[in-house]
DNA sequence: CGATTGTAAAGTGTCAACAATTTAATGTCG
DNA sequence: CGACATTAAATTGTTGACACTTTACAATCG
């Protein structure tokens, strides 16, 4: 039994705890709107609604806090975190360069196996975003540029990468697409699908980088229109 | 009195915490040294050598694990976290794309005025370099990547990769540079710093990306020849 | 009536005690 | 003597209580 050398690696002991799971559940509940962003977390309520008490909670929230999720503030509580237009936009930019680099490791070390995945992918968001299917054709680009995060095999970069889309998520107004932008964000896509396929490491960061540059372009042009006259000051 | 606008900004209202506060006094144990890596951290020593009761001090490795500085085993304890050299060749790569996005961004915005500074550090560190002067050599690198990174004025990009290099400081043998790589390595800089004083973003960013990418051969080179023959398996 | 001060409520910060789990030590059987 | 079960110690996990701070409210004074 215990003769092979490293076959079963008995990670099932415990490999949670109470407050990881509520790190889980309360990162879930920020961003799928259920606490409202810039609103204060009540912890005694929180435990309450888990029923548990307040100690395991507080010790998610700082986790939560490290991950750029929430704001403590001593004697004052915990808030959701809110971004201003100016860190979404510094958040582009290490975005850009991590998917860059991304795009760049995938096109040095693909072996075609992930090229006809990224096609296919490719295929659909094209069906997508002719049809102007903005709801199809979210996830399909979510899952695009993860798959190339993923496949370029640095679990930090993927690690570094998720972190920061997930900080993004902060930031409501900034996922819509409209009219036309769909098919040119994909017409970016293929340009990348064919310098990784090309395996032409320096397009492919190039492109990538490009791809995301103009995304936080399309939505800060979007913010300016959005955005209220002045905020005017006492 | 209250006319002025925002003139003082009262943020003094108690900016710490003691879970803050033991979350640095932990971290600089950890990075002086003095909580030994892969260790164990015993919650009752630590919270009696600071005098205060566990609680504060969980919450405090709690960030600490987010920061990547120790690992959280449920029921076992926490262990100072211990990088194998697969995890810090990944890190040197996130941290040569993030680099080079610095001194791309740095290129493209820079007023002359960090180009003087830039060559004042060059300059000392070329002298150090001919004196084979490591340890005078070292805080003025370690300043100089600093610098670029931080004048590249891009809040989010200074967190990551100071977050990054903070933890690449788990790995202790990392940080030897023998012979001449120190005048190799500064060659390097003198060329980073030219294509920063010319403006030409794409080439400042190809040759810091470089850079760190040299920086992680010679230390795969090193760790190769220091490495023990073979990890016999059972 | 507005500004200020004082007071009560709510919420966060910290602790010490208890429960549950893991680890080490001890004893037992084959 | 070695493997296994048993027990004791150490350590982590969780809780409820209490202290302290902030906030909201009410009363007072100019």
């Amino acid at each position: 039994m215990s003769s092979s050398s490293a076959a079963h690696d008995v990670s099932f002991l415990r490999l949670t705890s109470l407050p990881m799971l509520l790190e889980r559940e309360i990162e879930s509940m920020i961003l799928d709107g259920r606490l409202s962003i810039g609103g204060r977390i009540n912890e005694n309520q929180l435990a309450a609604t888990f029923g548990v008490s307040r100690g395991p909670v507080r010790e998610a929230l700082r986790s939560l806090e490290a991950l750029g999720l929430v704001e403590l503030l001593p004697n004052r509580g915990v808030f959701i975190r809110s971004l201003d237009i100016s860190q979404v936009v510094e958040m582009y930019g290490v975005r850009a360069a991590l998917f860059g680099y991304a795009a760049q490791l995938l096109a040095s070390r693909t072996e075609a196996g992930e090229v006809d995945r990224l096609r296919a992918m490719l295929d659909e968001m094209t069906e997508a975003a002719r049809a102007h299917d903005f709801d199809r054709y979210y996830p399909l680009n979510f899952a695009f540029h993860d798959f190339i995060v993923e496949q370029a095999g640095n679990g930090v970069l993927t690690a570094q990468y998720r972190g920061l889309v997930k900080q993004l998520r902060l930031y409501r107004a900034g996922n819509l697409m409209t009219g036309n932008t769909l098919e040119l964000s994909n017409e970016e896509h293929a340009r990348i699908v064919e310098a990784i396929a090309r395996r032409d490491a320096a397009t492919a960061y190039q492109t990538s980088f490009d791809h995301v540059e103009r995304g936080k372009e399309r939505l800060l042009a979007r913010s300016m229109s959005t955005a209220r006259p002045e905020e005017r000051r006492a």
